[in-house]
DNA sequence: CGAGGGTTTGAAGTGCATCAAATAGTGTGG
DNA sequence: CCACACTATTTGATGCACTTCAAACCCTCG
């Protein structure tokens, strides 16, 4: 395994948006009882309707959030880049945890304790603010899939997740990215088969004119893209949210 | 128009769970600016994307949330009942409303201003808290929908719907039941077409033994509609969630 | 009674899923 | 560095679920 120069938890903790502007003293708290932690791919954090005890702030690697069916189906809620706090939100509430969580590419992360941010909330009223602001832009996201899973057709929901991934590139012309996942996960992300992906992104550059070599995938055209995919949205390209 | 032994401002939102646990001198300050209003079905109160001013409690009646694409599709999120609190997400990020909403049902409800709202979030813990607990809870729905819409078949979903609708009449035998809205609306609300919601209800009946008379639906065996639906969902019957 | 919206039914088409199999890619041990 | 094993991805063939378009039916309300 890979050697870090290992990140201690506070510097973790001020790289990640949602504690930025948390004080010295904050971060003390925060980071009293929390954990640094490194987990191969494959690693489930916690299930769903799990008694939960930890939030978790992902400082690289990949999480996805899912629920299983009785029968054994399989929804991927989201997938989470580095940077993210998630688990949070069981705070809330019966104290379980809403989805499960499993790490799909090595990740090292910051355990801490839900009791601590808890704390932080009842007593710090900005705290619970910023809190407030992020579970508000969650919800807009949730909002956004909702209305994707109904409306957009397979090629399209591929062409908005390419867009968003590449997100503030303003060139109008060509961009180069990497898919940062597995096909097969980017394709239960969007609430597809793997097959159906495979298809999709063929249709994609069929009529957007992309190109496809393994998972880098060459742009020729934004607004293109933009304009074969956004139409069935409601957001226009850009997409300001997220 | 009927006209109603008009409840005012104060007693509607003591009735409203999101604001039971407010004291007088809260109540006041939110009912201060507040405007008491009747809509008919079809008003629409605000639009997704606008610059968000008020909130909205609604008394009785229906409100239908929802997101419409460039293209004209129209996505819808939800449909609330009485007793709900909506709009005010957009006290957050940048302050405009996450989705649009209409009127579905002749409707009664309070306009508060976000500001309002606003100012007692900044300046007591404990509403921030609540409004907190809220906003968790709308995020478990919303998981379940996302799940929902991926994994459910069309006769699934409207089973699941029924199983909410009829809560917690903890009877295991017949129950009786009467849609709250239009079939057509149902059936936006669950994300398929007029159609394939009639098709889609048939096939339940035959499937489960219910009796449909009209909007009136006649459930013989909670556990038999429970068996068929529920598997495709991650919580087992009865949905704790909500 | 007649108009108009809501609802159902029918026929045909489309998109995605499923099952099966081929191919490409990756990491392993020799 | 190669051969093997194993996984990820693609491709093909087929089926099913839902949509679409069209028309009939029903119900309510003026």
């Amino acid at each position: 395994m890979q050697l870090y120069q290992p990140d201690d938890v506070r510097s973790i903790l001020t790289k990640a948006p949602f504690f930025k502007a948390c004080d010295e003293a904050q971060l003390d708290r925060l980071s009293a009882g929390a954990v640094l932690c490194h987990y191969p791919k494959g690693k489930i954090l916690f299930l769903h309707e799990q008694k939960a005890e930890y939030a978790y702030v992902l400082n690289s690697g990949w999480v996805k959030l899912f629920r299983e069916t009785l029968d054994g189906d399989q929804a991927v809620v989201d997938v989470l880049p580095a940077g993210h706090l998630f688990g949070d939100s069981a705070i809330f509430n019966d104290a379980v945890y809403p989805c499960g969580a499993e790490i799909v590419e090595r990740a090292e992360l910051v355990q801490l304790s839900l009791a601590a941010i808890r704390t932080e909330i009842q007593t710090d009223n900005h705290f619970a603010l910023r809190m407030m602001d992020t579970m508000a832009r969650i919800r807009r996201q949730q909002d956004r899939e909702i209305e994707h899973r109904s409306l957009q057709t397979a090629p399209q929901r591929i062409g908005c997740f390419l867009l968003r991934l590449i997100e503030q590139k303003q060139e109008k012309g060509a961009v180069t990215l990497h898919l940062p996942y597995d096909k097969t996960l980017v394709a239960s992300r969007l609430g597809m088969q793997p097959e159906t992906f495979s298809r999709a992104l063929a249709r994609l550059k069929q009529e957007t004119g992309l190109t496809i070599k393994g998972a880098t995938i060459e742009i020729s055209s934004l607004d293109g893209l933009a304009r074969y995919s956004c139409g069935a949205c409601s957001s226009e390209f850009p997409c300001k949210e997220k």
